[in-house]
DNA sequence: TCTGGGGTCCTAGGACCC
DNA sequence: TCTGGGGTCCTAGGACCC
């Protein structure tokens, strides 16, 4: 705790687009964009190539405006698998030094190197990693040396491509304060004119600002802000962050806006189903069903809801969906629909909540997840979930098996 | 011819309980 | 007669990031 940490930044550079030149040499040079929906009309820039960017082209802009600014641009769809194989590829070459690697999203992550640099200096490491994905990963990165995770951040921001940016305590003051305020990661485009009406200028600005004063105008976010423009993060690198996913979700811009209920109900029913598909992967099950419904005017409406029991199958999540949105559509033109889930727990917890331990013996447990996993996959949870009903259901069951009537007959009849 | 999709975190107000 | 105050849960919206 004495001692001071080292913490490393990587941030890979135009990930995408360096991919898909690794994959395919002949790219290599040109103006390249990955982008989303290509033959849409409203695909927009994910990533793009640093040849591309000279031209004016940034992320997030609509695809006819990248070609405006540059005409020979090429535009590619996006090729996940690929960018999850290097993404892969590059965090298991980092937890090879340590295993406190924090990943940040596919392209970024957190290192902290301080127990591993007992003998090696901090740039010799970072040479060596920035060699070693040059060689294996056929990619470029950027990183930064710091002794905390903001300053790690901020430094792998001011060299790119391919940059190695040390940032000690002691430099703060001649090579982070002199930043404009924007630049500051935490305040987006929303608060910077704020800042700066404030008269907040530059990251010194805000670092020499009275705490009082700033938490008055920006709340405790002002002070953690004020904080790390001081160089004071104490924020730690967590391995395990990325397991610790609070929602999973899954939306789309419809085709057209559209007022056409059929049509909406329809994406909604395939939206439920993908999240369903994602639950089931990663064996959680969701507490609580959020729609985000946009209308044509950019107007954006939530509404969520918690569930009487934990829910993973489609029909259970379109159920809900259904639901709010029935009583959220104002009956404007809809431009995205989106359905997420949160409060998630682990599947087999999910059960356990269902007070199944009144079951003593393991064989009778056994027999009654299984009912249960079947009624689920045919008929959905929301109208079996409830403990009494579960062990109502149960009963039935066996009862009417000994009988010989079939399952599916009986709960068809009953919906 | 406008503006994707995946997330996290924070705030604020109301319901409800003690 | 006029009205406490703390705590938690839920919902909606918004800022931010990649």
């Amino acid at each position: 705790m004495a001692k001071g940490r080292v913490i490393f930044h990587i941030d890979m550079n135009s990930f995408y687009a360096s991919v898909e030149m690794s994959y395919n040499p002949e790219l290599k040079g040109k103006p390249i964009a990955i982008a989303g929906n290509v033959e849409e009309r409203r695909g927009i820039i994910v990533t793009s190539s640093y040849e591309a960017r000279a031209n004016g082209v940034k992320t997030a802009m609509p695809i006819w405006q990248a070609k405006k600014l540059c005409p020979h641009l090429l535009i590619l769809p996006p090729n996940f698998e690929r960018y999850r194989a290097a993404s892969r590829a590059l965090f298991a070459l980092l937890q090879s030094y340590t295993p406190l690697v924090q990943p940040v999203s596919i392209d970024e992550g957190y290192l902290d190197v301080t127990s591993y640099l007992k003998e090696v200096h901090p740039v010799t490491l970072a040479l060596e990693i920035q060699r070693r994905v040059l060689e294996e990963l056929n990619l470029s990165c950027s990183i930064g040396i710091a002794p905390n995770k903001f300053l790690a951040k901020m430094a792998s921001d001011m060299q790119k491509p391919n940059g190695l940016t040390i940032l000690r305590k002691r430099d703060v003051k001649s090579k982070l304060w002199p930043l404009p305020i924007g630049e500051m990661h935490g305040i987006g485009k929303r608060t910077v004119d704020k800042w700066k009406n404030y008269g907040y200028h530059t990251i010194g600005d805000l670092a020499k600002g009275n705490i009082a004063t700033i938490e008055k105008r920006f709340g405790v976010n002002g002070v953690r802000l004020h904080e790390r423009a001081n160089g004071i993060d104490q924020s730690e690198v967590n391995p395990d962050a990325i397991y610790e996913f609070k929602s999973i979700g899954n939306s789309t811009t419809l085709r057209e806006d559209t007022k056409n209920e059929k049509k909406i109900l329809a994406t909604f029913q395939q939206l439920a189903k993908s999240v369903s598909q994602r639950l089931r992967k990663k064996k959680v099950c969701a507490n609580g069903v959020q729609i985000t419904i946009k209308y044509h005017d950019w107007k954006t409406v939530t509404r969520s809801q918690k569930t009487l029991n934990p829910l993973q199958y489609d029909e259970d999540l379109f159920k809900v969906a259904l639901e709010l949105w029935k009583k959220s559509w104002n009956g404007e033109a809809i431009r995205l629909v989106g359905i997420s889930t949160y409060d998630l727990i682990e599947q087999q917890h999910a059960y356990k909540q269902l007070d199944l331990f009144s079951y003593k013996e393991d064989e009778k447990n056994e027999t009654l997840l299984k009912t249960i996993e079947d009624i689920h996959l045919r008929f959905g949870q929301n109208s079996l979930l409830k403990g009494y009903q579960i062990h109502e259901a149960h009963d039935d069951f066996t009862d009417r098996n000994k009988r010989g009537t079939s399952l599916e007959r009986d709960f068809l009849d009953e919906s």
